[in-house]
DNA sequence: GCTCAGGGCATTTTT
DNA sequence: TGCCCTGAGC
C-alpha cells in the first residue's frame, strides 16, 4: 500500500500526524491543503480511530466528496464511507432530524431555498402592509439571514437598540417584526431556511446539554475546511463540539476570505489562537501550483493588506512568463482579445480549452465572453447564474416531492396548487391561506377539513376543485409510503400532467424544460438504485432530504469536460487552471472602494483578497484584461483599470500598468431616430443614444408570438412579416439576425435577438432590434 | 385568470 | 441591457 507520508513535504507531515490538541493549518494558496486534511484523516483511520468519531465539516458537497474519494483511496472504502464527512448544513440538517423531538419539528422537515425564503418575505411584508417601494424583500432577507447568522433570535432582534436603530435609519423599522413573522411561518410550514440549519443547531445544543454531550462524546476529533469563511453560527458549534476532546484542527487561508458578505467572520482565524492557547500552529508556504511569477505577483498583492496572519508563500516552479495587461477600447474587444489569446495559444502550446477560465466579477459579465468565444467556435460552460435546481420546471416538480415529504409546506403548495392550471387562481390561495393563518395552520391543514368546516365560504365549483388537488396529493402521498424515490417520484410527474406539458412543447425551450425534468428523474433513480445496494433507506423522503443541500456544482456533465470555464471569481475559489484570464477589471465593476463609510478598508482588503483568489488558480499564465469603456445597464461608462492593477509589482507584468485616467475623447456618433415596434408595426420613439463604435437603438422590442430562432432559420413568424419594414438581410453570429430597418440610416443596421419571455406559456419570443454600424 | 406593455432596478452567494 | 413585477384590459 502506498505510504501518504512519503506524499508529504515536512510542514505538511507535521500537520498530519500532530493529531492531538488544537492546530491551526494556514494553508496558502496552492500548498497541498486538500491534501493534507486527507491525510490526516487517513492517518487517524489507521491509527484505529473509529471512522464514526470523525467529524470533517467542508463548505460545499464537492470539497466533502473528493475528500471522501481520496481517504477511501489510503484506506479503502469501508472505513471511508462511516465518517461524518460533509457540508456544515448537511451534517447539521442531519443531526436536526435525529434530535427533531428536542427542537419541535418533524423529521421531515423542508428546507426552504433563497427563494423560497425571499417569497414568504414578500408576502409578509404585503400582509403587514409595509410600503414595498421601501421595503425589498432581498433586503429584509439579508437582514434576517445575517441576524441568524450572529444567532440573533426574533425576540433578540426586537430587544436590540443598536441593529433597530439601524433598521429606522434605512427606513424599515418593520423588519423586527417581519423577522418574528417567518420565524413563525417557516415552524407552522415545517419549514428551515438554510441559516435555521445552523441557528437551530445552536439553540439546540444550548437547552439540550444532554443532547451536546452526547455528540461531544461521539466527535472524538473534529475538523474543519475553510475556517477562514465560518461564521459566528459556525464558530460556536464547532467550539461547543470540540469542548469535550479538544481535537480540533481547521485548516484555511485568512488572505483568501472572500465571503464576509454572507456572513463569514475573518476574525475567526485571527482570534483562533485565543480560543485555544496552547494550540499548534502549521504553515504551509511552498506552492506546489503555480510559477514563480505568479505567486510572487500574488504576494505582492496580498502584501498591501494591514490584517493578515504572516506568512511567506514561495514556489520552486520554474520562474515562467510575466502576467500579461490586456487593453481594450471596449468591451467587445476586451471579448475578442481574449478569445484570440485563447485559439493562439492553444494551438500553439498545446494546452486543452479546459486549461482556461475567464473569471469575472459579476455573472452579468459572462455575456461578452459567451458571445465572443461563440463566433470562434470556442467550446465554453457557464457556471453560475441560475442553478439547476433554481430551473422554474425542476423547482415545480422537486415541489410536489416537497408537498408530498411534508404537505404543511405552504411555499411548495402555493407554487404548484396551480400548475398545471386548475382553475385555482389568486383569490381562492389567499382565502385559503388566510384561514390557514387564523386557525394557526398551514395551508393543507385547512383544505383536508374544508368538508366538515368550510369557513371560507366557497362555492360547490372552488370546492371540487381544491378537493380534487387534495385527492391527488393524498393519493401521491399514500404511494409514497410504499414506493421507493423513484417510482414515487415518476408516478408524480406523469400524474399531474406536467411531464406531458413539456414534452408537448416542441419549442427548443420546451425540449430542454422536458430534458431538465427527465434528468431530474434520472438522478432519483440514480439515488434510489445506489441506494438499495448499499442497504440505504431510498424513499421520496430520503431523497427529499438530500437534494435541498445540493448545488449546481454537484451535478457536472461529462460532455462539459473539455471546454473554457466562465465564472465569477468567487465560484472559482479552490479551483485551478493553467491559463487564468481575469477579465473586466476596471474600477467600476471590479470595485475597489465603492462601498459605503463603514468598513471602507475591511472591504477594499477583501477585494484585494478576492484579486488574490483570482491570480493563484492560475498554474502558468496570468491575463489581466480591462476594457476602457463599457455598457452598464445600457449606458455608456468610461473606465479606468482596476487600481489592484497598479499594485502588483511591476516586474511581474509584461507591460507596466497603464495609468490611464478619463483621457481620451470618446468618439460619439448620435442618432436620433422616430420608430420603434412592436406587432402591430412602428411607433413611438427611438430613444436616442450616444455611443462610439455601437449604437443602441432602443430597447423597444418586438414580440413575436409561436416564433423561435434556431441555427439559422426563423420558425414560426419571421420578424420581416409582421413588422412592416423590417427585413432579413443576413446572419450575424449565432443568435442575431442583421436587418435592414425602415425609417433608419441606411450605414445603421439592426440586430434582432431572441431570447425567451420566461412566462408561463412559453410562447413569447422577444426581438431586440439593436443597431450596429 | 390570462396576456401584454411599461416601469423600475441593478455585486459577489460554497449552503 | 435584461429581468421581474404590476396593473390595465380582455
Amino acid at each position: 500500500m502506498f505510504d501518504y507520508l512519503e506524499d508529504l513535504n515536512a510542514a505538511q507531515k507535521e500537520a498530519v500526524i500532530r493529531t492531538e490538541g488544537p492546530s491551526l493549518v494556514i494553508a496558502g494558496a496552492g500548498s497541498g491543503k486538500t491534501r493534507v486534511l486527507t491525510y490526516r484523516i487517513a492517518h487517524l483511520l489507521k491509527q484505529g480511530i473509529r471512522p464514526s468519531s470523525i467529524l470533517a465539516l467542508t463548505f460545499t458537497n464537492k470539497a466533502a466528496r473528493e475528500m471522501k474519494d481520496r481517504i477511501a483511496t489510503v484506506v479503502g472504502e469501508n472505513l471511508a464511507r462511516y465518517l461524518w464527512m460533509g457540508t456544515f448544513h448537511s451534517i447539521f440538517a442531519r443531526i436536526l432530524r435525529a434530535e427533531h423531538e428536542a427542537t419541535g419539528y418533524l423529521s421531515n422537515y423542508t428546507i426552504y431555498d433563497a427563494t423560497d425564503s425571499k417569497n414568504l418575505v414578500k408576502t409578509i411584508i404585503k400582509e403587514f402592509k409595509f410600503d414595498d417601494k421601501i421595503y425589498k424583500p432581498g433586503v429584509v432577507a439579508s437582514r434576517i439571514s445575517m441576524a441568524k447568522n450572529n444567532l440573533i433570535t426574533p425576540r433578540a432582534y426586537a430587544e436590540n437598540t443598536e441593529i433597530r436603530t439601524y433598521d429606522r435609519n434605512i427606513r424599515m423599522p418593520g423588519i423586527s417584526d417581519i423577522y418574528n413573522e417567518y420565524s413563525k411561518r417557516c415552524f407552522l410550514s415545517g419549514a428551515m431556511d438554510f441559516d435555521d440549519l445552523l441557528l437551530k443547531t445552536n439553540i439546540l445544543f444550548n437547552s439540550h446539554p444532554e443532547i451536546l454531550k452526547n455528540y461531544q462524546n461521539r466527535f472524538d476529533y473534529v475538523l474543519v475546511d475553510e475556517y477562514q469563511d465560518t461564521n459566528y453560527a459556525q464558530y460556536r458549534i464547532i467550539k461547543m463540539l470540540a469542548a469535550e476532546h479538544n481535537n480540533i484542527c481547521v485548516v484555511g487561508d485568512d488572505a483568501q476570505s472572500i465571503y464576509s458578505f454572507r456572513g463569514a467572520r475573518i476574525e475567526n482565524i485571527f482570534n483562533f489562537r485565543n480560543d485555544y492557547p496552547e494550540l499548534k500552529i502549521f504553515k504551509l508556504e511552498q506552492n506546489y501550483r503555480s510559477t514563480r511569477t505568479i505567486v510572487n505577483a500574488a504576494n505582492s498583492i496580498i502584501g498591501k493588506n494591514k490584517r493578515q496572519i504572516s506568512k511567506k508563500v514561495f514556489s520552486e516552479k520554474e520562474e515562467g512568463t510575466r502576467i500579461k495587461v490586456m487593453q481594450a477600447l471596449t468591451d467587445n474587444e476586451e471579448g475578442f482579445l481574449v478569445a484570440n489569446e485563447i485559439s493562439e495559444t492553444l494551438l500553439r502550446n498545446h494546452y486543452k480549452y479546459s486549461d482556461y477560465a475567464v473569471l469575472y466579477r459579476t455573472n452579468a459579465q459572462s455575456r461578452i465572453f459567451e458571445e465572443s468565444l461563440r463566433k470562434r467556435n470556442i467550446p465554453y460552460k457557464i457556471y453560475g447564474g441560475l442553478s439547476f435546481y433554481q430551473r422554474k420546471e425542476v423547482k415545480d416538480l422537486l415541489s410536489y416531492f416537497r408537498l408530498v415529504v411534508n404537505p404543511s409546506d405552504n411555499e411548495a403548495l402555493k407554487r404548484i396548487i396551480n400548475y398545471p392550471a386548475r382553475g385555482i387562481g389568486a383569490t381562492t390561495l389567499s382565502k385559503l391561506e388566510q384561514a390557514a393563518l387564523g386557525k394557526g395552520t398551514s395551508i393543507w391543514g385547512i383544505i383536508t377539513t374544508l368538508g366538515e368546516n368550510n369557513t371560507p365560504g366557497f362555492n360547490k365549483g372552488t370546492l371540487a376543485k381544491i378537493g380534487a388537488f387534495s385527492g391527488l396529493m393524498k393519493e401521491f402521498r399514500k404511494i409514497a409510503t410504499e414506493a421507493d424515490a423513484f417510482e414515487t417520484g415518476k408516478t408524480i410527474a406523469e400524474k399531474t400532467g406536467v411531464l406531458k406539458d413539456l414534452y408537448n412543447d416542441k419549442s427548443p425551450e420546451g425540449l430542454s424544460r422536458y430534458q431538465n425534468l427527465q434528468e431530474l428523474l434520472n438522478a432519483i433513480q440514480e439515488f434510489t438504485v445506489s441506494g438499495e445496494e448499499e442497504g440505504r433507506p431510498n424513499s421520496l423522503t430520503d431523497y427529499m432530504a438530500e437534494v435541498s443541500l445540493l448545488t449546481d456544482m454537484d451535478n457536472e456533465k461529462p460532455e462539459d469536460r473539455n471546454k473554457v470555464s466562465l465564472m465569477t471569481a468567487h465560484m472559482a475559489k479552490g479551483l485551478e487552471f493553467k491559463n487564468v484570464f481575469i477579465a473586466g477589471l476596471e474600477e467600476n465593476l471590479f470595485p475597489s472602494n465603492q462601498s459605503g463609510e463603514k468598513g471602507k478598508i475591511e472591504e477594499t482588503e477583501e477585494e484585494r483578497r478576492l484579486f488574490y483568489v483570482a491570480v493563484t488558480r492560475a498554474m502558468e499564465n496570468v491575463y489581466l484584461s480591462f476594457a476602457l469603456q463599457r455598457y452598464k445597464w445600457g449606458k455608456l461608462d468610461f473606465c479606468t483599470p482596476s487600481r489592484f492593477i497598479d499594485e502588483v509589482d511591476e516586474a511581474y507584468l509584461d507591460m507596466p500598468a497603464p495609468k490611464i485616467k478619463n483621457s481620451f475623447e470618446p468618439e460619439i456618433r448620435q442618432f436620433a431616430g422616430e420608430a420603434s415596434f412592436n406587432r402591430s408595426g412602428i411607433k413611438g420613439k427611438l430613444r436616442p443614444m450616444a455611443a462610439s463604435g455601437q449604437n443602441i437603438l432602443n430597447r423597444k422590442l418586438v414580440r413575436l408570438k409561436e416564433s423561435s430562432y434556431s441555427g439559422s432559420e426563423f420558425k414560426g413568424d419571421d420578424p420581416s412579416k409582421i413588422v412592416p419594414g423590417v427585413t432579413v438581410e443576413h446572419q450575424r453570429f449565432g443568435m442575431g439576425k442583421v436587418l435592414n430597418v425602415e425609417g433608419v440610416p441606411p450605414n445603421l443596421k439592426a440586430t434582432v435577438f431572441f431570447q425567451n419571455a420566461g412566462q408561463k406559456q412559453l410562447l413569447l419570443k422577444f426581438a431586440r432590434l439593436r443597431i450596429i454600424s
